[in-house]
DNA sequence: CAACATTATGAATTTAAATAATAATAACTC
DNA sequence: GAGTTATTATTATTTAAATTCATAATGTTG
């Protein structure tokens, strides 16, 4: 049973060779020399028969058996570090996630699927928060997909900006497309997600004035607030991720922001955890794959 | 990254020690003494602070922590040993499976997507083939699921047995229902899966005589004469997994044999490949998910 | 072509693993 | 219940593996 395992301990050298892309960085890792991870490295591609590294010079490779090898290595750490810590009492076993916003929900939701078959030893768990701020502490999770990134005891790692933009029914449209943009956007009541005063900073963007006295209504969700828009109750704001599909089938409206200086109104979506655990390895896993995922 | 990876040798006693149940059994098949084993087994419990066996006299058995721990490591080396043979040139990457009958065929497609998430580094191939005598090497495949055990250069494991009984549909049925069995049966053609000689060894059974001119009707695929029998062309035998279906939909009758002795008409499923190969690590994954999928 | 930064190598050293011998435990036998 | 057998556990010793050290080799950079 099992003829063709390698040296275990090489393992650990590769695994670290691999991701630094480097033998000195990997040596620094696991606390020995640079010439013990050398060895280790050698004795494995001994094993196997195959180079697994492209030296050339300073230049280090992944040869094409390498580049195989490497993410299954990878993998065989990560299901037997997370059950490991598991079974020494050091984790729950659960990864709890807080996404508090609906276009991350919407995003994350669809894929997560995928994500269970990458990695179906990691239990994890979404829950969804509807404040602003994030305390991981306070809602009894491990890391979170935030909007924000000022909170200096956690780590943040940016993940993908969505731009606002103002949609509306297509019949409310009819009625002010002649107009001028302000007087448009002025129509109609202003739909507003409660989120982080998006109309506000949108008029202040457009060198507009936003009345005090001019008719807003409040949603406690952005979907919510959508549908709103769909029924023709008004004027809102949204993003692509959460308006494409309406918009493709013709029941929301962009309405197009003619101005010479595009107002960028941006909601940056932070991957956020405690900085002492992000090195944790369901955490690490989950991160890279959110990171990768976004930016394809 | 990874602060919980065991020390990575002593996985492979405590793999061998809880497969085999055995301390004494495992160091042989590690070829080394049963106090190395031991002292491996004490380092993982000691690293991971559980006990992961229960040492009760002779009796060895997994602890809690163990059983959780046992398949998550099982799975790392089966992963780690095919990705290694084939990084080595020793394996094709590729694992073929001739399945050479309509049950067993029928029965494993619906539970390949669960094969494929438990073993997602093994690519496994099904090829379908008409002919009883299994030849592994002139089928180019490395196993097979055959109904013939009686190859002694092969190994062979018993998978099921599916009894064979006669189908009709439910209006021929109620032509001969009162009719003594032996002329019910030949009140209407018979349909032969060209299989085994079912029908004739079945009368043989049933101590009645099969007339030479009765009128026979040979398909090449079980499936097309139970299409044949569904249409009322006349009886067919069948098995559960093939018949059970059309039997519930009400467009098939299993004709009850009323007689005191079961006839017990079987065919055998068997697991085969090359003895010299049956313990290649993605080999005997396969066999074994098969024996307990089949023994459900 | 020095100066630097990397990986590679061979011998020496240290650490880890395996053994041998034997103790301990429990089960089975008569 | 004493003797036999089959197992795991323990300790000291031996062996093998891993690591270090010192240095060579390689290639890059200013």
């Amino acid at each position: 049973m099992y003829n063709n395992l390698p040296p275990l301990k090489t393992l650990r050298a590769f695994e670290a060779t691999a991701r630094h892309m480097s033998f000195s960085f990997a040596a620094k890792e696991l606390f020995v020399t640079q010439s013990a991870v050398s060895h280790q490295v050698r004795n494995l591609e001994q094993f196997l028969g195959k180079k697994l590294f492209v030296r050339q010079g300073k230049l280090l490779s992944l040869s094409s058996a390498g580049l195989a090898y490497f993410p299954v290595i990878q993998r065989i750490f990560n299901i037997l570090d997370v059950t490991s810590a598991k079974t020494m009492g050091r984790s729950s076993g659960i990864t709890r996630l807080a996404v508090h916003s609906s276009f991350a929900l919407k995003w994350l939701v669809p894929r997560l699927p995928e994500f269970r078959i990458l990695y179906p030893h990691i239990d994890l768990r979404i829950s969804m928060v509807t404040n602003i701020e994030v305390d991981l502490d306070l809602l009894g999770v491990d890391c979170a997909i935030s909007i924000r990134n000022d909170n200096p005891q956690y780590h943040f790692n940016h993940l993908q900006s969505e731009e606002w933009f103002p949609i509306c029914s297509p019949q409310l449209y009819e009625t002010f497309e002649r107009l001028p943009l302000a007087e448009a956007l002025l129509s109609f009541p202003l739909l507003d997600g409660g989120y982080q005063n998006e109309w506000l900073r949108l008029f202040d963007r457009l060198q507009l004035a936003l009345p005090q006295d001019h008719e807003m209504h409040y949603f406690s969700h952005v979907i919510l607030l959508q549908q709103a828009a769909i029924e023709g109750q008004g004027i809102a704001l949204s993003t692509s991720v959460l308006a494409d599909a309406d918009i493709q089938a013709g029941r929301l409206m962009r309405i197009p922001l003619t101005l010479k200086e595009n107002p960028e109104l941006f909601t940056h979506f932070y991957f956020c955890c405690q900085k002492a655990r992000r090195n944790e390895t369901d955490i690490v896993a989950l991160e890279s794959w959110l990171k990768q995922e976004f930016t394809q």
